[in-house]
DNA sequence: TCTGGATCCACA
DNA sequence: TGTG
DNA sequence: GATCCAGA
């Protein structure tokens, strides 16, 4: 018997004409939607050991597979943040699982090269390889996406203004200077 | 038989007129300084498994402990990026103890109390804390330090590149670079 | 085309 | 507020 | 989380 997870292969086509051109957040509403609404995925599912803990946020997304007399249950963090945070994914994942409340973590994150046209630092399946390690002995499943294809001309994926940004308010100190936001939209899908 | 690791109390003061107002990067130099000059560490010691995977960088601060005829091998990070990068940290350092390159792991990072003061989202003990038993069967210390006072007239620690400056670092196996240390002081100590 | 930050955002 |  | 920064 198995299930399948999910199957959300899309065209996506990204503007490649420079590094970290493209924002990263678009992206991940996309797939999002898919797994909520094809695959009847539920989004923020809090882990008991957090809430009983009193601290720390619940799992991106989640999902119980029926069948056999048995469940299954799998939690999916979708990483587009810096890699940094990708590590704390991780070992929420391996929480759930070590308090078994769940029977399966998966991580989907860029691979290298997409990445490379992503905001600066985002999560990448090559950096956090070493770390696979740390999960040996628990069910784990490691997605490295990429796009379809990369064309200069396509319109890049707008970025937020977030951190570091030009676009941030704050911004140290005083001198706010807020550029005006683009339409958040982007080529295909 | 026991070592002292260090013993580093300084007297501190930290303007607490408003959230998030202080930088943090002079915080962690004048520690580091501390561990070099006057306890003997070593500044970004390369882990060998990382080395091997050529994927990774080193860890912070490191030392080995002599004496009985055994080694006892010390890694330290100092914590004062994101909460999420105190996660890499930790993986690090487990990283470390898993293949026998380090018998001890050892973060420092600031409280909560302290955090709110300083950068937005930096690492605070009270959130890495639901995680510490992933470290469980690891020999592992976590440590939350915290200002010594509060003073809403005290100089504000600064931001960006103006709490730069760098100075020497005294590196395991690597030369010393020496630079001209800059003027710390935000109150006291 | 490496790597650990430091700093600010959005929305509960 | 706290957390990704 | 998301954006950039600084140094080796
Ligand atoms: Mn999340
Ligand atoms: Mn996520």
């Amino acid at each position: 018997m198995f299930f399948r997870l999910a199957k959300i292969i899309k065209n996506f086509t990204l503007n490649n004409s420079k590094k970290n051109l493209n924002g990263v957040v678009p992206i991940k509403d996309q797939c999002y939607k898919e797994l909520e609404i094809t695959y009847d995925w539920y989004r923020e599912k809090p882990l008991n050991i957090l809430t009983q803990k009193k601290k720390g946020g619940p799992i991106d997304v989640y999902k119980e597979f029926k069948g056999d007399g048995r469940v299954v249950r799998v939690g999916l963090e979708f990483e587009t943040g810096n890699i940094s945070s990708a590590h704390r994914s991780m070992n929420k994942l391996l929480l759930g699982m070590n308090h078994q409340e769940l029977e399966l973590g998966v991580i989907l994150m860029p691979v290298y090269a997409l990445s490379y046209y992503l905001t600066d630092r985002v999560s990448n399946y090559e950096e956090l390889e070493p770390y696979f390690e740390l999960a040996e002995y628990t069910p784990f499943i490691f997605i490295g996406f990429n796009a379809n294809q990369f064309d200069p001309s396509v319109e890049a994926i707008p970025k937020g203004k977030d951190g570091m940004s030009k676009r941030s308010i704050k911004k140290m100190d005083g001198k706010i200077i807020i550029k005006p936001p683009h339409s958040f939209h982007h080529g295909d899908n």
